[in-house]
DNA sequence: ATTTTGATTAAGAATTTGTTAAATCCGCCT
DNA sequence: AGGCGGATTTAACAAATTCTTAATCAAAAT
């Protein structure tokens, strides 16, 4: 059940070569990139489709990049996108205005590849924020997404893939209850109709198995359960 | 009502000028800047409190910043807290590694102070932008709705789930009074045919429970009930 | 002063969650 | 196909917490 991927790239970039440098990079890492060479073609395509993100040359012949980014930062629809700036110029206050107008990141030319796409990934990760952290640790309690293995203490735990599935969804909603009813639609999924004990059930055996850290498992009453520290 | 500030830095840096300047820099601008010359102070720091952000150096003479960055992304608790990597040495390599961590963003010496704050404000504009978890904050009391939790002075109200539902139904209709039939109506359902004392209880208890803030909490006799400051 | 509306109190009813044990399901092996 | 073993679900009951009611008291309005 996957969330969707944020990976869809408006590229604003006049110059053909580095727009196909950009591309092919950011395209073989997976990403969807569409490049226009053009302000105005972007405008017209970011009425159809929004983009997960969007790469702005500040110096295009129709249009200020600035521009661009204030037209998207004045748009409700649209002022969510995350923007990187990509640029020939240096000058310290460019920068700076890059960022008043609410970029995300900033990078001059020549830029390195791998660089760019590091960049692309931060900013991305952190629109998306997610499932992005593979390991998490409290106390003496380690879960690993990845590998779907928990430890106490360095000892394994064994959990069934349900048990598993709860806990993980638990972790990533922190600080959160989720209801019992998120917690069956994400574990066993949307049209399974199960009853509300089942998960108590399930949530007792998962404390069990935790020992000392069931602690960690904290039901709000009323509105289901949480993983939560304090 | 405000909606929080995220304004507290945490610092890592082991050279005291850089720290200094950083520090200066940023406390101008209104940032609350804790600054740490090692890495222990700062895991002591953050067990107690949570910043919104983190600046770390990469080279300390305790820890590697890499392994803090480490540390923070594996507590769920920690885990979204933006970092900056803030550091002399410039190899690719490094960077790349910083951003595989999860870094936000990455700064290598000597740099800006003017960029820092730049860059600093990027990534917390848009760790802003993502945590939406609705808080209200009056006066020392701060409800948040995703969380379920409500808290005075920091410490935590232990509310049942009606009254929650009914201080969260009086804070969303802030100063506006709300009669008893619209408050049954969108706590226990259209449906639901309750006995109108029966509110009166539940404002009772929640008045009790929110001791001197309970003053926030008005009749509007003949009416219902109203959140309200004045 | 009387009436109306809200506050307070306490107790029983109702709801929600925890726990246990047994039943069922399911993949896997022979 | 039949049986095994773990995983999952159901069901029933116990325990904990919350909700509602009703009775009484206090305050405000007429």
């Amino acid at each position: 059940m996957d969330r969707g991927d944020f990976r869809k790239i408006f590229l604003i970039e006049d110059d053909e070569d580095i727009g196909f440098a950009v591309k092919e990079a950011l395209s073989s890492k997976g990403f969807e990139v569409y490049h226009f060479l053009r302000a105005t073609e972007f405008f017209r395509a970011v009425e159809k489709e929004k983009p997960d993100l969007v790469i702005i040359d500040i110096m295009l012949p129709d249009f200020d990049g600035f521009r661009i980014a204030r037209f998207l930062r004045n748009r409700p629809d649209l002022s969510e996108i995350p923007i990187i700036f990509l640029t020939a110029k240096i000058s310290e206050e460019d920068k700076l205005r890059g960022f008043e107008l609410g970029a995300d990141d900033y990078i001059t030319k020549p830029f390195s590849v791998k660089e760019l796409i590091a960049r692309v990934n931060a900013v991305l990760r952190r629109a998306n924020r997610e499932k992005n952290s593979k390991v998490f640790k409290v106390d003496g309690l380690e879960i690993d997404i990845e590998k779907v293995e928990v430890t106490a203490d360095g000892k394994e735990v064994k959990l069934t893939p349900s048990e598993f599935k709860i806990l993980k969804f638990l972790i990533e909603n922190y600080g959160k209850p989720v209801s019992r009813d998120k917690l069956i639609e994400k574990v066993w999924g949307y049209d399974h109709d199960a009853y509300d004990r089942t998960v108590d059930v399930h949530i007792k055996h998962l404390r069990d198995k935790l020992g000392k850290y069931s602690k960690y498992i904290k039901t709000v009453r009323g509105f289901g359960y949480k993983f939560d520290l304090t």
